[in-house]
DNA sequence: GCTTGTCATATTGTTCAACAATCCTCAAAC
DNA sequence: GTTTGAGGATTGTTGAACAATATGACAAGC
């Protein structure tokens, strides 16, 4: 992670500024944003003010307030007067996370039936085709989308702003889980499962599937840090 | 909503910030939490940073601090140069912060079951006994405590937290609807009834209690702020 | 009387410098 | 090897200053 990454970061995000009516705090909060998305910002790094002034041309305070935007976020974690970091996901994150998904997708699913199938069956190809194209991170993206779009079917804002979260802890975990295809290559295939049975009309089952899924998941990401 | 309101709430939670090692921006996002949850700062009101240094005694980066953690919450809204305000909940936010509660409880009503029945139990006596004192403002909170009980009954953190989040919401709703007594009420024994459906292990049944008292709560939050 | 334009003021957004407070590291002493 | 203290780095906060934006008041024109 360079300032160089930083800074071409930021001639994008200027450029989104204007148009977006956004402050240099919001600006400063989504170029973070997605340098912790993206892995350049290790879970566990440390984020200091005065290594970040620069590189984001804003001042401390105004950084700082970009700090708090994002440690509601959950992707900073603040340690009074010793700073901030990116957040690190322990064992008990994932099992929460997973827990969450567990209840709102199930639930979700459940309630829509037949009903979610195209939405779904949309959100599995943009996977498939990406894993055709053997981009894997893509498809742990198009992965985290379908699953979003399963709690989406509830249509209800605050449950997408939850499960937006969910995901964007999900890929902090994923940054130390390594290879991608590896995890996300089998779910691909589950994904499409879940599909066809609800498009079959069997609902109840459609979510047993889920369910089994989000528990192998959930499995596997505990085997990895878990162990760390 | 006076300046000695302020000062005193400041005095309680300036000996709080030392027990608990709080920043200052966290003491005054907490005064400020206080006064919106209790209707002193009424929902559209507008918090200025200049009449707020004073009472809150912290310098204006440090208040803009503590209302990026209020924003973030939901109780303040944030207007790109125009400044802050106490949210004022729409007919939108209330459908959807019902939509949010029939997944979550009754999803957790049902999976629970009789488990959750001396948790549910020991959350409508506290109710039972604030209305028999005819402290109805305490009924109110007591009733939402019960329903945060029941999501609670998920044991997740992030839930939890959702809940909690949406009960504040919530209350921000009840400020602008009056009467108190007349609208948590009957919620009393609906809630005792749930309680002895899922004691009688009939978690179904229950959970369907739970979804008529919420369609009708939100019918009736509804029509007040529908109106407006 | 109504509409439009201008100007002044209030407020917000941000920067910067300074100081206080806290934490961490390292060296010295035991 | 352990403990203690000093120094430096960093965070937390304050306050002043300036830039930017929005609003309101007032005057001029129709």
């Amino acid at each position: 992670m360079t300032a160089a990454d930083i800074g071409g970061r930021l001639t994008e995000l200027a450029l989104e500024r204007r148009r977006e009516r956004s402050s240099a705090a919001d600006v400063a909060a989504a170029v973070l944003r997605d340098l912790i998305l993206e892995g350049a910002l290790p879970p566990g790094s440390r984020v200091s003010e005065e290594a970040f002034i620069g590189p984001l041309e804003v001042s401390r305070n105004t950084l700082r307030e970009a700090f708090r935007l994002l440690t509601h976020e959950r992707l900073l974690v603040h340690k009074l007067n010793r700073g901030v970091f990116v957040r690190r996901l322990d064992a008990a994150d994932v099992k929460d996370l997973f827990q969450v998904r567990r209840l709102i997708e199930c639930s979700a699913l459940l309630s829509a039936g037949k009903a979610g199938v195209p939405t779904l069956s949309a959100a599995v190809e943009v996977g498939e085709r990406a894993a055709a194209a053997g981009r894997w991170v893509d498809v742990g993206t198009a992965n985290l989308r379908f699953h979003q779009a399963i709690a989406g079917l509830v249509g209800s804002r605050r449950i997408d702003e939850l499960m937006h979260q969910v995901a964007a802890e999900l890929r902090l975990g994923f940054h130390e889980m390594g290879d991608p295809k590896a995890f996300h290559e089998s779910y691909l295939t589950r994904n499409r499962g879940i599909v066809h049975t609800l498009a079959a009309g069997d609902a109840m089952r459609a979510e047993s599937q889920l369910r089994a899924y989000l528990n192998d998941a959930e499995y596997e990401m505990l085997d990895i840090i878990g162990r760390r």
